[in-house]
Order: structure tokens, then sequence, then C-alpha cells
DNA sequence: TACACAATAT
DNA sequence: TATATTGTGT
């Protein structure tokens, strides 16, 4: 068959030629995967060990937009592996299992997973994943006005090792009206001219702390660290050492800490789903 | 003192 | 609701 002859138009080249690197132990597997995956004009790396496929990925951080990943590896776990993409790279992790246990479907995607897919899979839900690459370069920014076309900074160029990471990506809105635009760190408070009754006496030049907005992208890094700290060991001290994120205290990891521990033992519900498709 | 952790406040 | 702050024990 002319496996190539689908020409789509090409006004967006963007979608062709994206560059996924395919993991799956089973040689049978991984064939078909990436055979699909070719199919939708992908570039795509294939290999049979997770192992490789970190390496390849620490070796080059700029060769790849999207890791599809089995999760049943003999050498190395799937989430394993999602775990240190999570905390090392800043690339969308679509897991790929035969177990669609609603268990493990929430272990994936709350080790940061952005997709999960079932296997068989079909070559309709590999047309769309490109959307996974462009939805990480847009969480960065804000994106209620559209007028901020700014285009995001691409990560390959800029990011060869751990850049500290700023924590003003708050692009959750997870409720379709209008949210209330946050105030971002800017410190041009003067006037609160609520007529309540503070008598504290601080500082003219103390701005309001900003909080800490916990995206996607900065609890993936936390569940990265979490799970290679293990649980039992992770605290938040140790927690903000591996993070590495720029102006983020001990305090707020504890914080979250304190309630990710809720949402493991699932005294809360978790609203993993809204990170899903905002 | 520094920290973890739970409770409480905003 | 999400995150910050406070309180308490180690």
């Amino acid at each position: 068959m002319l496996s190539g002859a689908l020409r789509m138009e090409e006004r967006d080249q963007f979608p062709v030629g994206m560059r996924v690197l395919a993991v799956d132990d089973d040689p049978v597997c991984l064939k078909v995967l990436e055979t699909l995956l070719r199919r939708c004009q992908y570039h795509v790396t294939a290999t049979n060990q997770a192992i490789t496929a970190l390496k390849l990925l620490r070796e080059n951080r700029d060769m790849f937009d999207l890791v599809i990943s089995d999760v049943h590896m003999p050498d190395m776990d799937g989430f394993k592996l999602l775990e240190l993409v999570g905390l090392e790279m800043d690339l969308p992790v679509i897991m790929l299992s035969v177990n669609g246990e609603t268990k493990t479907v929430m272990k994936g995607i709350a080790h940061g997973a952005c997709d999960y897919l079932l296997k068989p899979v079909r070559i309709e839900e590999l047309r769309n994943i490109w959307q996974h690459v462009v939805r990480r370069k847009f969480s960065s920014r804000e994106r209620s006005n559209l007028e901020f076309s700014k285009e995001c900074n691409k990560p390959s160029s800029a990011d060869t090792e751990h850049g500290p990471n700023q924590l003003t990506c708050g692009s959750s809105d997870q409720n379709g009206r209008i949210s209330k635009k946050r105030k971002e760190l800017h410190s041009e408070e003067v006037e609160e001219g609520d007529d309540n009754d503070f008598q504290e006496n601080d500082e003219p030049s103390a701005a309001k702390k900003p909080r800490v907005v916990w995206s996607v992208e900065l609890h993936r890094k936390f569940v990265a660290a979490v799970n290679q700290l293990g649980i039992d060991k992770a605290v938040p001290k140790r927690i903000l050492e591996l993070m590495n994120v720029e102006k983020l205290t001990r305090e707020n990891v504890a914080s979250h800490l304190q309630v990710w521990h809720l949402i493991l033992s699932q005294i809360i519900r978790v609203p993993f789903l809204l990170f899903m498709s905002s």
C-alpha cells in the first residue's frame, strides 16, 4: 500500500514530522505502533527498552516532541519512565496499556501522563496526539485573552539544563466562564481600599506574596519528585530540592503535599479530569 | 533551631 | 476550592 499517500494539505507543517519516541518492549506492538505513527506522518523513533528511551531523551533534549510509552516493560516500569521524564524535562508523555482499569489509568494521569490510550491503539487516536504538544506550549502562558499572540519560547533552545522554572504558569481556567484574572507577580499593589480592620504595620514596600498556582507542569514535577523519593521519604524539603523551582518555598510544597496525601488516600476527590480537558 | 505534619484560616 | 498560615510535637 502506498502508506505515505495521504497528503493532507500541508498548510500547517507542524503535525507532519512531529518527533515521537515510541517505547514498547513487545516488538510486535512496537512495530504496529511505529507503523501507525508513521502513517500519521510523524517522525518516529522506536525503541523496545525504557532505559534506551531515557538515554535518548537525556542525551538530546531537543530530539523529541512527544513520548508514547507502554506501561508494562521489563527493564523499567512505564510509570517510572514517566516520572523521570516529568522531572527532568518538559515533554508530553502518553501512556499505553492493555490495562484499562480506572485505578491504573488514574495512576498514569496522576503521575503526569497527558493521555492514556488502551491497546490496541487505533490510528484515529494517534492522529490527534499532536494536540498535547501544542497544549503544553500554551500551558505556560495565560490564554484568557487572545490578543496575547506572543509566541511561546521554544523549549528547545534555552532549556538545555534545568532552567529555574518560574511559577507564573497559571493556565487553569477550568470553568468556561471568564475567570478573574490572577494577579501576576507585578508589585503594583498600591491601594487596597477595603475598610477592613487590618492593624498590620507592614512595610510599605512589601508587596503581597503571589500565591503559587499548582499548574499541571508544576504538579508533574512535584509528583515526579515524590515518586522518586518514595512516598515515605518524600518530605517537603527534599521534594523542594528535587523540584528545583525558583521561588517555590518549603511551605508551598508542604501545603501541596498535605493535599496530595489526601488525594492518594482517596479522601478527597481528584480533579485530574479537569487537567485533561481544559 | 529546623523541621514535619495536622489543623485552621483566608 | 486552593493555597497559606498557624500550632504542636520531634
